[in-house]
DNA sequence: GCACTGGATCGACAGTTGTCAATATGGAGG
DNA sequence: CCTCCATATTGACAACTGTCGATCCAGTGC
C-alpha cells in the first residue's frame, strides 16, 4: 500500500472487506476506510482547491498552470494546492518544455460518489 | 442566508446562478459555489465524524448518542464532532428526556453527490 | 555560457482544528 | 430539594493548515 495516493487506497478497500458498500449496514464505516475516505475528503474541503479541480476536470484534457493562476491566491499557493490534491490522486501533472500539464484521474471520485449514494441509501430506506 | 445549516445554504444555490449544474463547463465553480461546498466537505473531512455519520445513517431512523460513544475518542470529543456535523446541516437533533437522539438529514448529501457527478462527467467525456 | 520564464520548494507566521480534563446544564427519580 | 446520569460547553494545548515573500530549479532561447 505504500507509495499510492489516497484515491488508489480507497479503490482498493480493506484487503478483509466487512461488506461491499463500505457502510456495513448499522456498523457503519470501518476505521480504515473513514481514514481514506476521510482524506481524500479533506483534499475537495477547500474553496481554493475545489476552484482549481473544478478548472482542470471542466477542460476534459489537459489544463496548463498558467491557465489557472487566476482564483485569488499567489503562485506559490496554487502549487501547493496542486499537490494536495496530487497526493490525494484526484489530479496528476506532467512536464512539457516550460509548462506544466494537469489533468483530473478518471475514477477517481468514483468511490467518494459510492460512499455518499450508500448512505443516502440508508438514511431514504 | 443567514441562519442556514451549510448544506441548506448549498441546496438553494447562487441567486444568480451562472449555470445549472454548479461546474459551469470550462469556467469551473463559482466562488461562492465553492465556498458552500468545501463547508460540506470539510464536516466529511474527518475519520471520526465519517464514523460518527455513518453510524448514525446506518440506523435509518433515531440514534441515541450513548449508542455510538464507541469510535475511539472521548465523550466531550464526540460532543463536538457531533456539532460540526450539524452546523454543516448533514445531522440534526432531539432531547428526549435523558437522552438526546441524532438523525440523518435526508437529502443533505444530494448537492455533494451532485457536484461529484457533474465532474465525473465532465472528465469522461 | 548567460539571462529569462514558469513552476516548485522553503521558511515563517497567523489562524484553525482535534483532543482532553474539568465543569456546566438539564432532566429523572427519589 | 438533592443526587445521579447523559450530554453539552469551556479552557487549554499541541498539531495542522493556508498563505505569502523569497528562493530555487528546469527548460528555452540567445
Amino acid at each position: 500500500m505504500e507509495g499510492m495516493t489516497t484515491a488508489e487506497q480507497l479503490a482498493t478497500r480493506s484487503s478483509t472487506p466487512a461488506c461491499d458498500d463500505g457502510v456495513c449496514g448499522a456498523a457503519g464505516m470501518t476505521v480504515p476506510d473513514s481514514e481514506r475516505t476521510a482524506a481524500v475528503f479533506k483534499a475537495l474541503a477547500d474553496p481554493v482547491r475545489l476552484r482549481l479541480y473544478s478548472r482542470i476536470a471542466a477542460t476534459g484534457g489537459e489544463t496548463c498552470v498558467c491557465d489557472i493562476q487566476d482564483v485569488g491566491v499567489s503562485q506559490p499557493t496554487v502549487s501547493h494546492h496542486l499537490r494536495k490534491l496530487r497526493d490525494a490522486g484526484l489530479i496528476d501533472c506532467e512536464r512539457r518544455g516550460t509548462w506544466v500539464y494537469y489533468w483530473a484521474v478518471p475514477g477517481a471520485l468514483g468511490p467518494l460518489a459510492s460512499v455518499l449514494d450508500a448512505h443516502t441509501q440508508l438514511i431514504t430506506r
